[in-house]
DNA sequence: CTAATCTGGTTTCTTTAAGAAACCTTATTC
DNA sequence: GAATAAGGTTTCTTAAAGAAACCAGATTAG
C-alpha cells in the first residue's frame, strides 16, 4: 500500500484527513462521542482487530484527538477520552451522518434521531452559512485572494 | 489489508465512510469542488497514481458522487462532475477544512479565506445547531428513542 | 498524410498496511 | 491460587496502494 502521507501538505483538508481520514479513526471518534472509552469496548463495538485498534488509538492520542487516561487504582486500566480537539470534530461527524442518512438511508432502520437536550427538538441539518446565518451552497462561495491551489478563484 | 467494508452497516456514518472515507476519495471531491473535472488534472493536482485515481473515480461514479460525462466530439474525452449528492458533501468538506485550519494550521500559509459571493463577507464556522440556530455542543445533544447502537442514550 | 502527443485508461510488479490469531503481562475476581 | 479480564505485542497471511510500463483512440503539428 505505502499510503501517501500528507503531514506537510499545504491543504488543511489533506492534513486533517491525515489525522482522522481513515475508516477506523473516524469511527473510533464517533464511538467515543457515543460514550465509549475503553479498549475492549471499542474492539467489540467496531469489530476491529486489536493491533489495528491499538495503532489507531495511539495515533489519535499522538494527534491529540484522544487522551489516554490511567484510571486504574494500580495501573493497567485506561480510558481513551475525547480532547477538545476531538470534540471539535462533532460538526464533521454530524455532517457526515446527515449526508449518509440522506443519500444512503438504511432501508431497515430509521436514522438516529438526534435532539437538543434543552428543548427536545430535533437538531438542524449542518450547513455552510453566511455571516447572517443564511445557508450557502458551493456556488455561493468563493476564495478570497490567491490562496487556492492551482490559483483558481472560484469553487465548482 | 483486506479493508473491512461497511456497505451493510446499520450506521450511516460507516456507510458514508464506505463511499468517501479514504484519503483520496474525499480529496477528489474537494478538488472537484475547486472546479477540477478532468482525469489528468486530478492526477497532477493530487499526485495520485493513475490506477488508483481510476479506481477512485469509478467508485465515486458508482456511488453517484460524481458523474462521468462524455464531452468529446468523437469520444475519448470525459469530465467528472459532482452530482447533487456530491455537492451535498460541501458542509462535510468545509467542516473538515475548518477543523484542520483550527487545530493543524499551516505555519507557512494562511488558511483559505472563503467568502460569501453575495456580500464578500467570510463564511461562518460550520456548527451543529438547534431548531433556533443556537450552536450545540456534543453535550447538548441526545439520541431520541432506542436507536443507538449499544442502546446507549446519551452522547459523550 | 504521417508522426508526435494527449487522454484516459489497463497491466504488471513491489511494497506495505490490514486483519486474524496466538501469545503475554499485569491486575482483579472467585 | 487459579481463572479471568484488560490492554497490548508478535507473527503470519492477504490484499490494497503506488510506480512504471504499456496501450488504443483522438487530436494536433509539421
Amino acid at each position: 500500500m505505502a499510503r501517501k502521507r500528507f503531514d506537510d501538505s499545504s491543504c488543511s483538508v489533506a492534513r486533517a484527513l491525515n489525522q482522522v481520514g481513515d475508516w477506523w479513526s473516524l469511527l473510533i471518534v464517533l464511538h467515543a462521542m457515543y460514550g465509549t472509552r475503553r479498549f475492549v469496548d471499542f474492539q467489540q463495538e467496531l469489530g476491529i482487530a486489536k493491533n489495528i485498534l491499538c495503532d489507531r488509538l495511539s495515533r489519535l492520542v499522538d494527534n491529540e484527538v484522544l487522551s489516554k487516561v490511567d484510571v486504574g487504582e494500580h495501573g493497567s486500566r485506561f480510558e481513551y477520552r475525547l480532547t477538545e480537539k476531538g470534540r471539535d470534530l462533532f460538526p464533521v461527524v454530524i455532517a457526515l451522518r446527515q449526508w449518509g442518512d440522506k443519500w444512503n438511508p438504511n432501508p431497515d432502520e430509521a436514522p438516529l434521531d438526534l435532539r437538543d437536550r434543552a428543548t427536545g427538538r430535533p437538531i438542524h441539518t449542518v450547513k455552510v452559512q453566511d455571516a447572517d446565518g443564511q445557508a450557502l451552497s458551493i456556488r455561493d462561495v468563493f476564495v478570497a485572494e490567491e490562496s487556492l491551489p492551482g490559483s483558481k478563484k472560484n469553487l465548482a
